[in-house]
DNA sequence: CAGTGGTCTAGACCACCCC
DNA sequence: GGGTGGTCTAGACCACTGA
């Protein structure tokens, strides 16, 4: 980050001052390393903090940089693949343990639920709490939805956790005949952002999964993930990363 | 809109500003509607222009409206559902033509490509761009990479669109046995965002898919799409819409 | 406590669209 | 030209972290 000053392009000043700094993270800084902070970094570039802040916002979004208060800006690690999409479909909780549940409750949902569901909006559904967690940090919360017309045997768990797992145990019994997902920009509730060690409005990418038996919707899955840390991948797509932290193409 | 004045809380103005605004538009505004202009808005909430711009960024974001300099803002349709992966794995440009080739050339890619193809890093690969264009709008751009390797028998097509049908019809007499894909959150280059409609980093949705044949990794896609007005959906999702046009769950 | 990023202000000017 | 959103400034204060 030798440079000191920006040459005058026509170019907004934040978007070339993204480019500089894309380029000096590359090349001058490792992961976890702390960068200067604002007010030092947009003096040595010649611009008012809320400049720097858009540019460094960027490559925040792209999952470049790290910036918690009170501490500082760090080089993000690359995104973590988070597979949300196998080849073979499978109840959520069953092979499968990277999900940890949390609660449950029964309620009468939102109507939008209730219409996804198919059920009647005034139709007790089981709402279930999960977290997901990779390489120790939380990546995703996670509301799971199931109709009590769903899982009828279900008995007295205690609360908690165990009655999240009770609701489950109840949902395998079933059996899966389709699965479909789609995935949309969000923005962190308050709850989520908690959930996810980050502040309201980060964006998170929104993967709303339907589960289906022969006879209709067993389940709807709404699931946030941090949209700065997680790629997701789709049948088994481990380890494909092209771009480079940009939507990318041939330079 | 009736409210003037925004209670004081113990919340960011810009957070609950985001809220009330997105209340306003559930029930006062109906999509294309436009609202008041930025200066009008900030000074009906007692609030600085930046502070409101934060808000509507959001609601932007959330995809709930639409700004577009030199016009106004207006209320955003619902986010158009797009099928990115269906059940069945078929080569791109095949049963589908939502995408509409554009142009191809034949390049050393950047390493980053040539790695995941797992091509040398100095052989040609045809790059094929392609534009998907839904309800009348651009919503995606594509760059896909095609090893020349892949598509021996390419005669001498004209350059252009031509050139780009040829390639994808070659490709298409090899036999796909997988596919796999993976999508995070990116910001548009400039190119993209002419592409896209938008200005330059714009939020995308980043689709890499990768196409692969019992020999090898035939072809590589990398998809960029209009995250404010994308539903990216994969085994025929078509309509499962809960939130409330944010991370959503039990209100 | 000092230092960090997060919020907010009140202004200015620019780029773009449409009349 | 007149109106829109987009960029930029220079400052202030707040909320949080960690020594």
């Amino acid at each position: 980050m030798g440079t000191t000053q920006l040459e005058p392009v026509q170019e907004p000043k934040y978007w070339h001052l993204r480019t500089v700094l894309s380029e000096a993270l590359d090349s001058e800084f490792s992961v976890g390393e702390i960068l200067p902070n604002e007010r030092d970094l947009a003096a040595r570039f010649g611009v008012a903090r809320a400049t720097l802040r858009q540019a460094l916002e960027q490559l925040e979004l792209e999952g470049r940089l790290q910036r918690r208060r009170g501490v500082g800006t760090t080089v993000a690690p690359p995104r973590v693949g988070v597979a949300v999409g196998t080849r073979e479909q499978v109840w959520p909780g069953m092979a499968d343990d990277s999900w940890q549940p949390l609660d449950s409750t029964l309620v009468t949902p939102p109507a939008a639920v209730a219409d996804a569901l198919g059920t009647d909006r005034d139709a007790p559904v089981h709402t279930v709490r999960r977290s997901r967690v990779s390489h120790g940090q939380p990546v995703a919360a996670e509301l799971l939805h199931v109709p009590q017309a769903s899982v009828p045997g279900l008995g007295d768990a205690p609360a908690g956790a165990a009655r999240a797992r009770a609701v489950l145990r109840e949902l395998h019994r079933l059996e899966l005949a389709h699965q479909e997902s789609s995935v949309e920009l969000g923005s962190a509730r308050a709850e989520e952002a908690r959930e996810l060690d980050r502040l309201p409005g980060a964006p998170v990418l929104v993967v709303t999964t339907r589960y289906l038996t022969e006879t209709g919707t067993a389940a709807l899955s709404v699931a946030t993930y941090r949209a700065d840390t997680c790629r997701l991948t789709f049948g088994d797509a481990g380890d494909v990363r092209v771009h480079d932290g940009v939507a990318s193409g041939v330079g």
